[in-house]
DNA sequence: GCAAATTAATGATTTATTCAAG
DNA sequence: CTTGAATAAATCATTAATTTGC
């Protein structure tokens, strides 16, 4: 089922290889207009929607942030392991070499700064994840191109819309479905918040 | 004021009674034909965009979650702090009749349990936060509708379009924009990990 | 009363989280 | 496990209320 009735679009090779030559080039979120561009190009090579470049631009920005952040997680833990190391062994040192603490009443054995130390790493932790947050507002790459034209997408008559110079797209599909009666003449009033719940299904992972 | 310039929509009186009247009435998440609907017939009333609706929902929906949310939270604290005050009258009342601790050496005094209260009340509004996280995971009011009909609305060629029957939507402006060499023929790689900075601009309108 | 200054609401975007197909 | 798809949360930005000093 390689295009068949599949519910999802997955890339093809070559689309792939250019979403991510664009990417690389630094598109990051790109325009109504641009997707459509990227579109249309990348269906010579197969099957494909604007709404599956739009998301793919989505995802694989998320996840590429998601990937840095835990690089840099996984690097600051492991440099401070390392100090904490650094710190038993050369506590660990002077009590080979002194046994006792100096007579200082609130010195730490060696054990006692190890632990003291994990905490201060937790606590540390934290401001980390702070900071790495605060850093998120400022990863986001923009594309000027999106920042002008952003405008100009709306979501019209038959859904999102390019509004370049008619302020009212043709409405070329103006059928009306049957599925809701949306504007009842009478006012029927339910649970006042509605709380139809998310069936919630087998949770794995 | 009104309508003449303004950068944001802002809804009319009717509009807005329209709108809370079918929140009112169990719609969450319109799907698209629903925003159509909804659009030309709040045009009625004011100019107004499928896009409006579409955010409207979208906050009125997280503003009432929210909103709860803190009910929620202030009622756990005035409960909590209830329980506190009820369980120092209590040991305050003991404690006017008998004086002491009735002799066990790891009994608090009123003052003490009241001190030893506050930190674990803060601690228990901490777990209750992240409870409550989790409960927004199931809060979520899903139309039945609108998930079905979610998989019609795509990005396409003009950006968001309802896809009906006509899979490949016509190309009413397939004008090609000079902004951005989209597929420069040369691979110009840059960083790696392109940190193209958002332009300031006086990104006015 | 009535603007300038603050603050509260809320429209519009972006980012994070979750679900689920393959 | 990866990743397309979708929704929820967080945030930004502008407008409306409200307050304040005159």
């Amino acid at each position: 089922m390689s295009q068949a009735g599949s519910s999802r679009w997955s890339p093809t090779t070559e689309q792939l290889m250019i979403l991510e030559e664009l990417y690389r080039s630094g598109i990051r979120t790109p325009s109504a207009s641009q997707i459509q561009q990227i579109t249309t190009h990348l269906s010579f090579y197969g099957r494909i929607e604007g709404k599956n470049v739009f998301y793919w631009f989505q995802n694989h920005k998320a996840r590429d942030r998601q990937k840095l952040r835990r690089k840099l997680n996984m690097q600051l833990q492991l440099q401070q392991q390392l100090q904490i190391q650094q710190h038993y062994q050369f506590n660990h040192d002077i009590s080979d070499h002194f046994v006792g603490n100096f007579g200082f009443p609130n010195c730490f054995t060696p054990k006692e700064f190890s632990l003291f130390n994990s905490s201060s790493l937790l606590f540390q932790g934290g401001i980390a994840n702070t900071l790495q947050r605060d850093m998120n507002f400022k990863w986001g790459v923009y594309n000027p191109q999106s920042l002008v034209e952003k405008k100009d997408i709306t979501f019209c008559n038959n859904g999102w819309t390019l509004m370049d110079a008619n302020k009212q797209p043709s409405s070329c599909c103006t059928r009306l479905l049957k599925t809701l009666d949306l504007f009842p003449l009478t006012t029927i009033r339910t649970k006042e918040d509605c709380t139809t719940t998310h069936q919630p299904s087998s949770c794995d992972m």
